[in-house]
DNA sequence: TCTGGGGTCCTAGGACCC
DNA sequence: TCTGGGGTCCTAGGACCC
């Protein structure tokens, strides 16, 4: 393995919305607090976005029903997502953290990879710089961060995962093996729910066990994404940390507090996502070209319908016009609809267009 | 336990062009 | 009358991330 000697940090945000919502209202400090669906006395249909620590200690977590979540702790505190708030704050953060990196990676709102070789000898220096930047988002911020070194972007990530909250793990080139080895395979970035499932008939339980195991089998069986696997369990990611530019797609979709049927109901809601959908293009300056249309029925069956138009717009009556014939052909009396979205997508920004033309 | 909402990337088949 | 090979775009679905 002869590869460029590289300082990798991942930053991770300690439970972001629940963090951020203790700091904006300090009364509920060391209460329960869960960001997510209206629980409703334990009808809510939603999920729970965010929970802290203490809401963690009897068993909450993200992705989980809400309804579950209150039967586990009706006395926490329910706040909905404040959005904009999250991304103001999650902005401030990512600028603290930017200018200790050569290269910058934000990752979803409370995460960060940094390249930071050329700005430290050793991991030592890179250890340094990791607790400087946790002072710096403690201090300007009041929030925690954990932080992960390593080698590389897969073992810095699984790193920061390591300890928390507030945690700083480091792991260098020559014990990368033996950290990733006894780890479940579902800490593996991409092993998720479905390919644990998998690998697990297979009698791979930890990354090291999938390490051990036939490349070649593994190809056949997964296709590339095997193969990336096998080298990720082996602590090997050439992968570089590159800023993200532009966003690929704009979606709304919106859950039905109960499953319908009604073509008036289903259509208000498909004309008011078209809207949100529009307004956002329309703020970012962006046209689209493509344009998804995706409905859930009962039992979790999704659907969804991509149609190319011949031009680029951004124009609601094309999002519109598109949307409800893709929608048509869905609305049936008998079946009853638990969610619909929009999407566009192959976006242009309308600077360049103005170059193409 | 009964599953939100916003994204990215991959696969596979088919159409179409040269 | 039976038929290549390469490339690109489109569509539908699925897995994964936060």
């Amino acid at each position: 393995m002869n590869e460029r000697q590289r300082f990798i940090l991942h930053l991770d945000m300690d439970h972001f919305y629940t963090a951020v919502e203790e700091r904006e209202h300090p009364e509920i400090k060391g209460k329960a607090v869960i960001v997510g669906s209206d629980p409703k006395g334990g009808k809510g249909r939603g999920v729970v976005s965010t929970s802290n620590y203490v809401a963690r200690k009897v068993g909450v977590r993200s992705g989980m029903p809400i309804s579950h979540a209150w039967r586990l702790c009706p006395e926490a505190v329910y706040l909905p997502p404040n959005f904009p708030l999250y991304i103001k704050v999650s902005e401030e953060i990512m600028e603290i953290a930017r200018k200790y990196a050569d290269k910058f990676e934000q990752w979803g709102i409370d995460e960060a990879f940094l390249d930071v070789t050329g700005k430290v000898h050793g991991y030592v220096e890179a250890e340094n710089l990791a607790r400087q930047i946790k002072s710096e988002i403690k201090e300007k911020g009041g929030l925690t961060v954990s932080i992960g070194v390593g080698p590389n972007k897969l073992v810095a990530k699984v790193a920061s995962d390591f300890q928390k909250p507030d945690g700083l793990t480091v792991v260098r080139d020559e014990e990368v093996e033996v950290f990733l080895a006894p780890l479940p395979v579902c800490k593996l970035l991409w092993v998720g729910r479905k390919t644990e499932a998998k690998l697990k008939e297979l009698g791979i339980n930890t990354i090291g066990d999938l390490a051990n195991y036939d490349a070649t089998a593994l190809t056949e069986m997964f296709g590339v994404m095997g193969w990336q696997m096998h080298l990720l369990a082996r602590g090997i990611d050439r992968s570089e940390v590159e800023e993200r530019v532009g966003v690929k797609s704009v979606s709304h979709e919106t859950t039905f507090e109960q499953d319908t049927a009604h073509a008036n109901v289903i259509l208000d809601a498909l004309n008011a996502l078209c809207l949100d959908v529009q307004k956002e293009t329309e703020a970012q300056n962006l046209l689209f070209k493509t344009v998804t249309l995706k409905i859930r029925f009962e039992h979790f069956e999704t659907h969804t319908k991509s149609k190319t138009l011949p031009f680029l717009t951004n124009r609601l009556y094309d999002l519109q016009k598109t949307t409800r014939e893709q929608l048509a052909p869905y609305l049936m009396k008998n079946r009853k609809v638990k969610l619909i979205g929009v999407r566009v997508s192959s976006l242009v920004s309308m600077e360049k267009q103005k170059t193409l033309i």
